[in-house]
DNA sequence: CTTGACTCTGGACCGTGGTCCAGAGTGCAG
DNA sequence: CTGCACTCTGGACCACGGTCCAGAGTCAAG
């Protein structure tokens, strides 16, 4: 059953062993046991829930948003799962928003600066110290 | 000329006294000049110059990216302040992107979920912890 | 048995952008 | 002159997600 030290599942995990300590110290993935000697051990079970975090994080999901759906999963409560993802799902495109206000912002300095000539004339830099409001 | 004190400059911009002293720290502004006491003095130069980092820093620019803007504005060149402006909208135009995939990942997910029945069922946790690739 | 690779622990450190603290000194209004 | 608000310094601390370290102990192949 635990058949794999630290080691050998961080790198089927492709994480880490700091990574594997790290989640340990924060209650998102431990050991399914210990050799008399102290060592880790794992199991394919520990395995699952490692790329489970994997794939949640790299789908923008903070470490505490995955102990969550870690908890949720185990109590297999699929309507807060659903909530937690739509929650996220916002939380993103607030960012996506802020960010295209950003760059529409800043696509119009670009645009309007010519690239050379006097300071007093590039765009970008009134707007930055300029007296009106961007 | 060096009217201010840190407490009506960080009023001023709109900042904390604590953020002031870290910028000086960082050499993105130092006062004007000290009294004997060693207080700070503040001009209206150093209140532009916030001004400009505050509005920079909305628009997405690290403290590092500032430094490097009013260098570049202090040697009024251009054609820099120009390329720093573009390789930051290329920045935040790979950001976007990034989010919008991630965005399309997991709306697939959320929008196949119908929110109730079993956790098998469910593909948000299907996808997360399952055998194949998301 | 030896050797080399692995693992253990607790704690320090990274970058980013601040924020907060104690203890001491200063500026200004009344 | 008193009192209170302000400011000074150096350093610690926050979140986030790890990464690295020393010094000691362990495992397994040869």
């Amino acid at each position: 059953m635990s058949h794999l030290s630290i080691g050998q599942l961080a790198k089927r995990g492709g994480v880490g062993i700091d990574t594997l300590r790290y989640y340990e110290r924060n209650r998102l993935l431990s050991p399914a046991g210990r050799l008399d000697s102290g060592y880790r051990r794992y199991g394919e079970a520990e395995l699952k829930r490692l790329r489970f975090i994997r794939r949640a994080k790299s789908l923008g999901f903070s470490l505490e948003d995955i102990r969550g759906l870690l908890a949720l999963s185990d109590e297999r409560d699929v309507a807060k799962v659903r909530k937690v993802a739509s929650d996220k799902l916002d939380d993103i495109a607030r960012r996506i928003d802020e960010l295209e206000r950003v760059r529409a912002g800043l696509n119009r300095l670009v645009a309007a600066c010519p690239g050379h000539g006097r300071a007093d004339a590039c765009p970008i830099l009134n707007a930055l110290s300029g007296e009106e409001a961007s």
